[in-house]
DNA sequence: GCTGTTAAAGGACATTTGTCAAAAATTTGG
DNA sequence: CCAAATTTTTGACAAATGTCCTTTAACAGC
């Protein structure tokens, strides 16, 4: 149970196994279907979500009712609307699954308590959102960068899996471009 | 000295005299002069930038020369090459000055221990990195769902002020947009 | 206050991307 | 294994954005 988050964490911390016990304690364990909404728009977020199996999104509905995805969430992960349950505002952003999924929930409350307990954790923390932000810039200066040929190019290196599992359609929708321009793509070969 | 750093951190966990000027005692002044490079490309990156007073940017030049500008950093803010500076990598962005700028610099060994020495200033650290990839999701998210229009004036209720103290053709590439198209831009009032 | 330099705007045209409609291919559930 | 639903591809055209070039405007240093 949860041998892979002990993984992830101790690429950045070491843990004894009871640390790591009392670390996964402050965890709920939940189980989602494929098509099920994690998390509704103007719903309080109660959990951030480390993906132990299946595959999630993280999307906005525009005006337009056009569907943006925003992230992709699958094993190893970690999902929520960020801006919602740090701020324990409402959710302005959908999570739903593409997969039959299976998770480790953290409460907000639990997270900070998990922080003043064991500062590792903290420390753990803090390098995680790090990456996750780097990561973003990276995405950012793509976008800035790059059309959509080298976006859809960046993305296959990137996450090479992820092609096999998500329809074409939300690949586009990731990219910011139309299905019809994805599928018009010169994919490099 | 540094009563703005001190608002800001006051903001989230608070702080008693002795320890800002604690606090304080990990940082060193530096002062640049307009067009000076405060990050060259291939550098090490030793520091993290609070901007007291000034104007900085952080772009990267690719293949073909142009520039990419990935943040403006005014005063208030954080500014360095992320990845170079947490990963202890060399820069693949460069750090110059829009206008004369005051800073106070912060290492990252400096950063570490002081976290260590003061938990909460961890916390603030890690609130202030939520924050940043907040803000960033929301970048993106204008990237996917917005056109150079709405970018632009989304750009300009956010950032006001920020218009008067740079140029267009830096706007343009921080929005992902070349300047004769900024230029042709219907800015709706 | 000049003068050289840089920034901004505009025209003409090419390329990329979006939109709408339809056909083809694939997946899903019974 | 089949029928219905979903996803992907394609065509024709419109709109947005990029490129190249010229003109105009603003600014910096002397």
């Amino acid at each position: 149970m949860g041998i892979e988050l002990r993984r992830q964490i101790e690429k950045i911390v070491s843990l004894t196994d009871d640390e790591f016990e009392f670390v996964l304690s402050h965890f709920q364990s939940k189980k989602f279907k494929k098509h099920q909404i994690v998390i509704h728009e103007e719903d309080y977020v109660q959990y951030e979500y480390y993906v132990v199996k299946g595959l999630m999104k993280i999307s906005r509905v525009d005006i337009d009712g056009k569907e943006h995805i925003i992230q992709f969430g699958m094993e190893d992960w970690w999902v929520t609307d960020s801006q919602a349950y740090h701020n324990r505002t409402k959710a302005t952003m959908i999570v739903d699954c593409l997969e039959d999924a299976e998770v480790l929930a953290l409460s907000l409350d639990n997270k900070e308590k998990l922080c003043r307990e064991l500062q590792k954790m903290e420390y753990f923390f803090l390098k995680k959102t790090i990456a996750g932000y780097i990561a973003l810039q990276k995405r950012i200066l793509c976008f800035i960068s790059s059309n959509a040929n080298e976006r859809y190019n960046n993305l296959l290196t990137l996450y090479p899996g992820l092609m096999q599992r998500v329809p074409k359609s939300m690949i586009a929708s990731y990219l910011g471009v139309t299905r019809e321009t994805l599928s018009r793509l010169n994919t490099g070969m």
